[in-house]
DNA sequence: AAGTCGTATTTACACTGTAAGTAATGCTTG
DNA sequence: CAAGCATTACTTACAGTGTAAATACGACTT
């Protein structure tokens, strides 16, 4: 095939480490985390597995890249403003981020991430918090408490197995393999998402204003 | 009767389930979940791989199965006494198990667990918080907040990549290549650390205590 | 035109989980 | 005891993985 007279034909954009990784961001939304593979995104960039190897070291630096690329979608909170508000915002765009690439929460918790996008946000963040009157040791202690919120709520929650639409339904195909003897609380606790009396679905404000009642708090006495 | 033929050599208990799952636990704790293969697991038990799949369906049921055994190491709180002590000690103790098996938490938070050991634990839970005058409703999102903080907490604890008596010799290591002109914040907090302002050492407690003096506030408004 | 250098390809290797088929073992029943 | 049967272990094989090593190519410098 005539590649070096290439006239005016389709001709694949050079491989780079920036195209590598959004190639390997898509495939990971479209077929999920456990199915990306060097062969599968060599393929879907139109090249043999190991060209991805002058680009990238190894697979790590691939998943660690389209982490950053993840986290820079997250908005940055702004300095000097209601730092409350400033950190719901960050909060809860986080949140939806991860929502939006489900298999994202567990590679940023399982390896360390310092991408530019990682870096800026966690600037941000301190800043945010010091400008609102907390010390820089407290921020950090603020930060990763708030954290560990986002994190945590977000990974139980994908890992949920049911829809909230279904959510009552579960409970009442799984109600007769409770044994009310020994589970007696599951039961009630089923028994009311059932009835309807507790719709079941877990509320990502809940747990975030408890810690940020409490950093006020905080904040103030001082 | 006796069931057990020893003539020479090769006396090795059967396998089973039970037996399996403490050989996967250990080698998991001594090498690494991603060290654990079918093969490497058979070999510890002096047998071949296929041989597992007598017992349990797949490397999954293996995992779950591992899982459960951790859970089934953590504290489960009493119902009726103060219930904040329980919580504290529910958490620090989830808190200890997971830090006794690095591995545990990402595989807590990336599969449904409802082995023998999670239902006691959840139940055991709810209970003691619905115990304590909270609805079923609020114990629900209560408990969720408490677990969000023990997950997140942990697994970043885990990630992070440094011992607390290195802290300052890696902050004065990295601070050079902090910009100071883009990472003002990340810059003041590292040199606080080098400095012994700060010791940098992330608190459990610190989470745990604002989301605790909250919920409290909650269950008094009533 | 020749040489150099970075990128792409080819080949190969040591592993992985597990499907399928076969052999051995122990338990139940006559 | 022997026969039948069910369970468990073993063997083989396959499709897939990450990546080391050697090679081919194509463009730029000299």
């Amino acid at each position: 095939m005539s590649k070096s007279t290439e006239g005016r034909g389709k001709r694949r954009p050079p491989l780079s480490q920036a195209r590598i990784l959004r190639a390997a961001l898509r495939l990971a939304d479209k077929d999920g985390i456990e199915q990306l593979s060097m062969r599968k995104l060599a393929q879907a960039l139109g090249v043999q597995a190991m060209s991805i190897y002058n680009h990238l070291a190894n697979k790590e630096e691939v998943l660690s890249g389209i982490v950053d690329l993840v986290v820079g979608e997250i908005e940055v909170p702004a300095i000097g403003g209601d730092w409350r508000a400033a950190m719901r915002q960050r909060a809860s765009s986080a949140h939806e981020v991860m929502l939006r690439h489900p298999w994202a929460p567990l590679l940023i918790v399982s390896r360390i991430n310092v991408g530019p996008a990682m870096l800026r946000y966690f600037d941000a963040t301190i800043g945010c918090l010091q400008a609102a009157g907390f010390s820089y040791a407290v921020a950090d202690q603020a930060m990763n408490a708030i954290d560990s919120h986002i994190y945590g709520f977000t990974l139980q929650e994908l890992n949920f197995p049911f829809e909230p639409t279904e959510y009552a339904d579960a409970a009442s195909q799984f109600l007769p393999m409770i044994p009310a003897a020994t589970h007696p609380h599951m039961r009630a606790l089923a028994e009311q998402v059932i009835s309807g009396e507790h719709h079941g679905i877990q509320d990502f404000s809940f747990g975030l204003e408890l810690l940020l009642d409490g950093l006020d708090r905080l904040r103030k006495r001082r």
